[in-house]
DNA sequence: ATATTGAAAATTGGATACAATCTTAGATAT
DNA sequence: ATATCTAAGATTGTATCCAATTTTCAATAT
């Protein structure tokens, strides 16, 4: 009886997964980071409700949620903007980034397998590889895998929220092909620190290919 | 005109700033912060709306709030729970905030005047009063004080996060006067880095500040 | 022309109602 | 007695409706 008699029934609401909440903040963050919605612009919730299908209520939530990820601004009984962008802003994240991701992989070596960073390797691969769409979530994938196995999910959530801050800005830019091979470089040389179990080594390494971009991409904002 | 014919009607609903949200969110973190609502600990909405005299909408907002700020955790269509304490997360807690408020008093100190100065060195004298009622908000508006001027606002909302984070710890354990003593030192000496616009002491001594505290509260968990 | 005011329209905040899902207690079988 | 199943109850998720606030825009005054 682990089946129930739902086929066709299933097909009409499908992919809303669990909860449409998140996908909604899924679809808008996506629009965010693209620049589909240019920052600034007001974010209308029965607009919104009627181009997802769904009543304001999922709207209200995942523009809530939108706005403790720093994607969008709301004052009370105002309309919501999108957060606009600043090279200080830029620059915040970056520097956040370089203690948190510094903290990340210094917590998780110990608990680092062999496994972990294959997977990290096999990973960066794929980001050598010739496809350069999904590059933002790829870079993301590489970094989160090496920092997980800390098990420390504050500072997990933290870091992946930083990534995410980061997008709206690094998808803007179109990397120059030197600058790809630079941080290709730096992720393999930070794998093989972590398989030297070289604590120090892998986070000066995350430290400075955090730093060293910051200042690379800082100049075009 | 500017005053409509509403006297009474507005003794009736009144301290309710703005959005009960708000309000609310501040009386739940309370509870959890003092222990008066236990770790592991459901949270139904209609409860909460009922004592608080609310429907359930403001109260589902608030509850994920506290569960963006760690407070409490939600899975999908089940009860919200008060997050559980660890000594773990204590140690995360503490070097996820040595990371970010190092950033903080670096950032901040190019932009402070003698007057930020004074007025975190004026929040200092009271807490060296007698009264250790408030301690933990006191404390906050100390360092918040002489980080705010950075200007920084993702770093000091998160500084922030942290700090209230913290508290669900700090509340627990009564600090012997030995280490208030402690802390007060190092708070007055953070207070002549500053003066001095020492940046580099003024870093190692918020980090070493943290570490401290960190290594001698977590042996109570 | 520009600024100010006021009222209508648009929009958000909150309450109530219904649907979907989870939880619990009791019945049944082993 | 214990475990499993089922159905009723409890609880959350979403939709719809009303109230409170903001936004817009035209009328008026300077």
């Amino acid at each position: 009886m682990k089946a129930p008699i739902r086929e066709l029934a299933d097909l009409a609401p499908l992919n809303l997964p669990r909860g449409r909440v998140a996908a909604l903040v899924q679809d808008l963050r996506a629009e965010i980071v693209t620049g589909t919605i240019a920052p600034g612009a007001t974010l209308v919730q029965e607009d919104l409700a009627a181009r997802f299908g769904v009543s304001r209520m999922p709207v209200r939530e995942a523009i809530k949620h939108l706005q403790m990820l720093g994607f969008v601004t709301v004052e009370d009984n105002k309309r919501a903007r999108v957060a606009e962008l600043s090279r200080d802003d830029f620059v915040e994240i970056y520097d956040m980034r370089e203690g948190a991701e510094a903290l990340a992989i210094r917590s998780a070596i110990p608990h680092l397998t062999n496994a972990h960073i294959e997977a990290a390797a096999a990973i960066q691969d794929r980001i050598e590889g010739v496809d350069p769409k999904g590059f933002g979530a790829l870079n993301m994938a590489f970094h989160m895998t090496l920092y997980r196995p800390s098990g420390r999910m504050r500072l997990l959530t933290h870091v992946e929220m930083l990534f995410n801050a980061a997008d709206r800005y690094v998808s803007m830019v179109s990397a120059g092909p030197e600058l790809k091979a630079k941080a290709n470089a730096e992720h393999r040389s930070l794998l093989e620190h972590c398989l030297a179990r070289d604590t120090a080594a892998a986070e000066a390494c995350v430290r400075k290919h955090i730093s060293d971009a910051r200042d690379a991409l800082a100049q075009f904002f």
